[in-house]
DNA sequence: TGATTTTTATACTGTTCTGCATAATATAAT
DNA sequence: ATTATATTATGCAGAACAGTATAAAAATCA
């Protein structure tokens, strides 16, 4: 996805994701910087209270550039949903993973969980999905099945994590691990 | 607040809540049903992207008749949101107040708690204050205000129920109510 | 150097929004 | 009937908004 404006004859060093000499007059600004502040800004306000003029002065972007590089203000939006939910996947993946016990699992999820939810240079800023992603998704069936993918994925991977400490002994047997994953 | 209309002069029948006999052009709309609509519409699609237009065509009020009533926009929906906090206040107060053993009573609290984030003419509405509100908290000290309100009232009455159940033998007494409040 | 390509900068268009001003309407009081 | 009052109906003004067209700028390529 970084590197897939490259020119299909070009020869392509397909490992090295090293600056492919693009041609016209370069980029001002950093797409995944600029994502991340727009991802800032629509988690602040939400969708419809977050302008374009906002989004603009945040990443240093005027709009022809955000819609080059991003397309319109919806696109963005989910966009930066998206990019919002790899980073938490990317933070949780790790726990997931990791050979503990059950509570110690569980503490390091809330932590990172609260860590997500509550740094930010301005304050703690909430789950994007709660804060502004739930009210989109009644009316916009696409933003609503990304939601309930996230939510899904999140019930399966409490699910899976309690089904291990069952197996591990941890649990009683007649724990249901997708009722305990509320 | 409903005869309060009254001139100090007239003979006021304290009790009866019958109209007053007001004076000009009678009004079209019923302020407790046209706030309902403007809530469920704020429900719906939050502050921002709330038009002065839907809530003129949901109320059947056109726009001079919504400022006369509610003030602009925001007052508007800070009454919208009163009036849901009171609505399901309403719902739950007789439940805490049952003398029923712990565990049916929080299974009352749940249903009443799912009755109110699912009912609705056009499918589940979910929580006012996590759908919208929590968006216009972080920039509005004064719904943010309310917000806390609403949270630590949510909070002390969860911990009051579990306080009670500890005294009546229903939980050990090591458990913290505070904590099961979450 | 000159042509080409890609991005940035500026400005415009049409729409939608909020809030209000003004006029019309309906009721009670005199 | 006429006047006073409270509401409704219409419509306007200024601002903000999303999206785009066009021109300027900065780089590569020939």
């Amino acid at each position: 996805m970084v590197q897939k404006n490259k020119r299909p004859a070009s020869r392509a060093r397909t490992v090295t994701p090293v600056a492919p000499k693009r041609r016209g007059r370069p980029r001002a600004y950093q797409p995944e910087v600029a994502l991340g502040k727009a991802l800032d800004l629509f988690r602040k306000g939400g969708f419809a209270a977050t302008s374009l003029d906002d989004l603009s002065a945040a990443t240093g972007m005027n709009r022809p550039s955000l819609y080059g590089a991003f397309g319109d203000k919806r696109e963005l939006y989910i966009k930066a949903y998206q990019r919002y939910r790899a980073d938490a996947a990317a933070a949780m993946i790790d726990i997931f993973r990791d050979e503990q016990p059950i509570r110690q699992r569980l503490e390091r999820i809330f932590a990172v969980a609260l860590d997500i939810y509550l740094s930010g240079d301005a304050g703690p800023r909430g789950c994007f999905t709660v804060m502004t992603a739930a009210s989109e998704a009644v009316a916009d069936p696409d933003i609503r099945g990304m939601v309930l993918e996230g939510l899904a994925e999140l019930d399966k991977a409490f699910a899976a994590c309690f089904r291990l400490a069952r197996q591990k002994g941890e649990l009683p047997a007649s724990a249901d691990p997708v009722v305990l994953a509320q």
